[in-house]
DNA sequence: TCTTGAACCTCACGTTACGTGAGGGTGTAG
DNA sequence: CTACACCCTCACGTAACGTGAGGTTCAAGA
């Protein structure tokens, strides 16, 4: 166990200040775990783990108040924690994306017919403002469900398979990629859409011990969630299966 | 030209509160238009733009403040504005995308060896306090340099010959990466390298009438700004061009 | 041991960007 | 001409800190 961190070492390292870290000192949010004789505060270095928490959940939009009780919840589980933030920060991106495309489109409106369309215009305006309410996320990912089915899989699943599982799919989908235009009838192909299938069998065995929660990534599919995320399946990758299985049949 | 829009269509269809829209009043921010006789605030189209631009350039850090001095800046270019807001929402998911493999790389560590790597945290922590302070953006991609570049390229190019190059890219991009197994030697690789130089020619030549913005856009690939931007060239396409290249030599 | 400068302490008021009523006028459909 | 949704202007409240003021503590060096 290394030493204690002065409040100015730990506002360095984590790049905020000193006053904000006396502020979450007041609201109880971030206390600090041992004091000089002076009276000066030291953090361990669980204060930091806890300070990654509430900057990433601050800057996904929570308040300060919603953070410290989630914080305090007695389901709070950190591993659970930090995979939603890992899939907010994903959604995160996406909507970026989309308040993007929306700035594009309005451009290329403008610029070929020389005026603006003021339905793009509203569309870029709201675009841009997604995904800024907290409560949504608190609701959508922070509920006692959410929390404990990410939970639970870290808990039943070894931390071994998931990784043996996503490190399949990087590999399996480069491979894909790189043999889209194979006819779907050669060998070539109907070995990707075997290790696919098998790869797919093998990953609904890791998350069977929860359901729910392979349902609700079918959910996120199919509203095209994961589209533009190049570690995930995309539109092109499912469809190229499916032509090679189609003419399997054939 | 349509309508006067009421202070409660404008905030509705935008997605911000009447509140709001009295405070930015207030501050100059964005004056309505007209009035009724009773002293009802009528906004025009125009508005909704200037919206657009309030809204989007808050979400990227600036200040209402600073946003009131950019906009009302003689030098103020919407369009160039817009190309700028595209470029920063795109830095923005990159940022985001740098946080989540943060993110990503901690939960591995832990995952794999049972305890925190406590540099794992605080690259974690730091990672997804990137990007927040909107001066930085003010400085870098609103000064009056900058400014003056994104509104000459506007106008010196025709809007269709920058259209008509993006879709080149995507489409030449498409081939190399579905033909990256290519032998460097083969004729079809040769052909890409061919359309690779020959698009990088028209390129350079439609940016021309600016060289400080091929200047500046060169050092941001170096940096590894577009890194994970599929709609750009990526390290993986240039090493492959330039394999095909040095065997052109051989 | 004593000094000295950097780092830290506790008030306490200031700031930004709105939220939230209170109390009262306006617009227009029937 | 009325009913009701919509709008107006104060004016105080709030969240998350920023910014000194004035004094104390810490650790390294003389």
């Amino acid at each position: 166990m290394a030493r204690w961190l002065r409040i100015g070492e730990l506002a360095a390292s984590c790049g905020v200040s000193i006053r904000t870290l006396h502020h979450y000192d007041e609201l109880g949010l971030l206390r600090p775990e041992a004091q000089t004789e002076g009276g000066h505060r030291l953090y361990g270095e669980g204060s930091l783990l806890r300070l990654q928490q509430i900057l990433t959940l601050r800057t996904l939009g929570l308040s300060l108040r919603a953070i410290s009780e989630l914080l305090d919840r007695p389901d709070f589980d950190l591993i659970a924690s930090l995979r939603i933030q890992q899939e907010v920060l994903r959604q995160r991106q996406e909507e970026l994306a989309r308040a993007q495309q929306a700035i594009a489109d309005l451009l290329q409106y403008r610029l070929e017919t020389g005026h603006w369309d003021w339905q793009r215009v509203t569309r870029a305006t709201t675009a841009v403002r997604q995904g800024e309410e907290g409560d949504v996320i608190m609701e959508k990912w922070y509920s006692p469900e959410q929390m404990e089915r990410f939970a639970k899989v870290a808990e039943t699943i070894p931390a071994t398979e998931i990784e043996a599982i996503q490190n399949e799919w990087t590999m399996l989908l480069a491979d894909v990629r790189a043999n889209k235009h194979l006819d779907p009838r050669s060998s070539e192909a109907q070995a990707l859409a075997d290790r696919w299938q098998e790869l797919t069998e093998r990953t609904t065995r890791a998350y069977q011990s929860d359901p729910g929660l392979l349902q609700v990534i079918g959910e996120k599919y199919r509203e095209g969630a994961f589209e533009g995320d190049l570690r995930m399946p995309q539109q092109d990758d499912f469809a190229f299966i499916q032509r090679v299985l189609d003419a399997r049949q054939a």
